[in-house]
Order: C-alpha cells, then structure tokens, then sequence
DNA sequence: TATATAATGGACCAGACAGTCCACTATAGG
DNA sequence: CCTATAGTGGACTGTCTGGTCCATTATATA
C-alpha cells in the first residue's frame, strides 16, 4: 500500500520525553474517541505541542498510530501479566474477573478494550496496524496460556488440556463481552461471558 | 447531543425503491470499509445517485445511518433466525457453527461481524446508534434464547438452565472470535470460540 | 389537462483534515 | 565560544467532507 517510514528515536533526553507525552496523550485520546474521531489537531491541542513537533518526533500520522499501539499494548499487558504471573488458584482467576468487571464500571462502561476497538478500527484499514495488533492479541494469549500451563504442571488442570486454545477462548469471551458491556452501557454482558469462560476454563479441572 | 430528525417514507413506489437502494449500497461499503471510511460521496458514486437524493431521502447523516443499522440487523437476524426456530438437536448447533466459520473463511475472514464493528465504531461517538444497536443485539439474544429455551422444554438441556445467560455468553464468544479472527485473518479463533462457547452450552445437559 | 409535489442534477460553501514550509531558539560536543 | 543539529512555533495549502441551494424533470391526482 504504501511504504512505512519510521521517524528515529530522538537523540536528546528532552526529545524522548516530549515524543513519550505525544504517544500517552494520543493513547488516551484515542482510547476514549475511536481511533477514527481524533485527528492530528486534536493531539496536538491536547499536548500543547505544534504541529511541526508532531512532524518531527513521527513520519506522519500512521506512525504516530503504530507507537500509539504499541504504548496501548504495553499498558493492557501489563495489566494482565501480574494475574498470569502468579497463578496458582481458581480465586486468583476469580479476581481477575472481579478486577476487569469492576475497572469498567468505573468507566460507566464507556469505551471496551483498547486494543479491540483498535483492532476494529484498524484491520481493514492499515495492514501493517493489523499486524501489529495481531501481534498484541498473540503475547496476550501467551501470557494467559503460561498461566494455564503451570495450573497444569501443578495438576490443578488435567494433562489433557490444551493451554493455548484455552487462552484463545478465554480472550475471545473477553473481547465480546466487553463490546456487549459498552453498547448496553451495563457490565452484565461482561459478567456473564466472563463467567462462562472461566466455568469452561473449569471444565478441564483435575479430578484428584 | 443533537435532535433527531426523521425523513419520512417516500410516498411514491418509485422513492421508497431508490431508498432501499440506497441504504443497500450504504450498508455493503460501510460492512467493508467500516463506517468512519465512507462519506457521503462514497455512498453517491456507488449507487450513481447524486447528493440532493441523498439528502432528499434522508434528513442527514445519521438519519442515513439509521437505516443502514436497520438494514444490517435485518440482514443478520434474519441469518441466524432459521438455525434457532428450529433448533432441536446439537447437532443443529454444529451446523450453524460450520454455517458462521465457513461464511467468514469465504471472505478470507475480511470483516467481522456487520453489527459488531458497527457498534464498536459508534458506540462512543452517537448515542442514539448505541441504543439501537443494543436493541439489536437483544433482539439476537432472544433468538438464541427462544432456541434453547424449546432444547430445555424438550428436556436436552437442564430444567435450571438460564437460557438468556447463555444467549449471552453465545453472543460474546461469537463477536469475540470473530474480531480475532478478522485481526489474524485466520478462521482459527473463531472456530476456538465458537466450539467452547458449544462446550459451555452442552455443559448444561440433561443427563437421561 | 392543469398543478402540486416528488424526484433528480450538480454547482457551491465553510470547516476540518493531513501534511508542508520556513524561521527561530536551545543545546550538546568539539 | 562556535556551530551543527535538535527542538519549536505557527502560517499556509490542497483536498475531502457534510451540508445547502436552486433549477429542472417526472408523475400522481383532481
């Protein structure tokens, strides 16, 4: 489609931190926008910064996107990597649900994932975003299935169970009901797919 | 936000003919492209129409939109209607999982689900939009619901099942998988999705 | 047939948008 | 202290977009 400059990573100190506020200011605009509602002025208000400095720090405007994505990726990751980390319990996954249902009724249930309204946004539109979403869902599910994986080296999990497929299921049921709890403006649909998926998870418990 | 006016129907045979062509053609590129990339130009030169029709139809905009909603929901209920009238066995339920994963393989899983990523595009950007889409998944989440409602009835799944709850969940590993699938451009996700959210549904079988 | 109203064409407009350009200031390293 | 380069401001441009306007042609009905 069309080549893919990369702006270089500043040289100074001073640059890097001004490059970094761009990235963070764009993330939130566009996380609570859409990717589609929020043009270069806007971050630029936003920032208090001007338009050259925009030009300087990214190529244009899809690499501003490419690094907002990966800020997003970074941010959502880190939120889930702590629960994975440590896995141990069917109440850790419990809390994990309770963490995410709980995060989006502060937010009224306003915007859903970060990285799906991305997705959305994004697949049919900038393949090399596409990618790099893919590539975000993919570390994501990793992460889960690692989890998964030490519940079945502790035999909390049968042997038989398939971590990675697990995981994919789990982030689907995720994905939807976050959707569903942002058009209803109500957690319920989040809750019930939440619910689902880990009663699944569930499923493939040890007998011992 | 803003008052929501409301082109009437078209007295004449001939009007309400162009209309539906209209919103026809509306739909398709805004299913493809998603609805932040087409303007009301695009929407012109697809049906060879020129603009005063478009604003001699539909008051604005988001009056177009409307319809196109509408029109999509029509289009999707009435997909997934005849699996669930006439749901009986798991069979059935097998059947509409091949019906979704082979429809979206066709399309090398280019764009997800219509309502879905409409819902993901508007739901932070037109409140009236949210609302119907909300309506139009609820209206899905009935069919579902009625469907499993008759395998309680006759006695394949448990008395204490919760129809609407599955529904639900049904919905949310549907729209989930079929966002992933879209990013991976792999049917691979949804089929994962679908078959657990299959799983979770038989879990609640009944036992004679 | 008359006439009101529906259907249609297409020029036009103001604002928003991504992206360009040039001038100026700050600063790091020789 | 010099100077190359980084950082910054902001005016400007061409294009696209939603929306308006007015004139013309078709058509239903009285």
């Amino acid at each position: 489609m069309h080549d893919e400059p990369e702006a270089p990573t500043p040289p100074t100190q001073k640059g890097r931190e001004r490059r970094q506020q761009i990235v963070d200011a764009a993330a939130d605009l566009i996380f609570d926008r859409g990717v589609a509602e929020v043009s270069l002025d806007d971050i630029r208000d936003a920032t208090g910064v001007s338009k050259s400095q925009l030009y300087h720090y990214f190529s244009d405007k899809s690499d501003l996107l490419r690094a907002v994505i990966e800020c997003q990726r970074e941010r959502v990751l880190s939120t889930h990597r702590p629960t994975f980390e440590s896995l141990v319990s069917w109440d850790d996954l419990q809390r994990w649900r309770d963490m995410i249902v709980t995060h989006q009724a502060e937010r009224s249930c306003r915007s859903g994932c970060p990285l799906g309204s991305l997705a959305n946004g994004l697949a049919e539109l900038d393949d090399a975003a596409r990618l790099q979403l893919r590539d975000a869902f993919s570390r994501w599910g990793r992460i889960i299935a690692d989890g998964l994986t030490r519940m079945v080296e502790s035999e909390v999990l049968r042997v038989d169970t398939d971590p990675q497929e697990l995981a994919v299921s789990v982030l689907a049921s995720l994905q939807g009901g976050l959707l569903m709890a942002e058009t209803a403006r109500d957690t319920r649909p989040l809750e019930i797919a939440l619910d689902s998926a880990i009663a699944h998870v569930k499923s493939f418990r040890a007998l011992n």
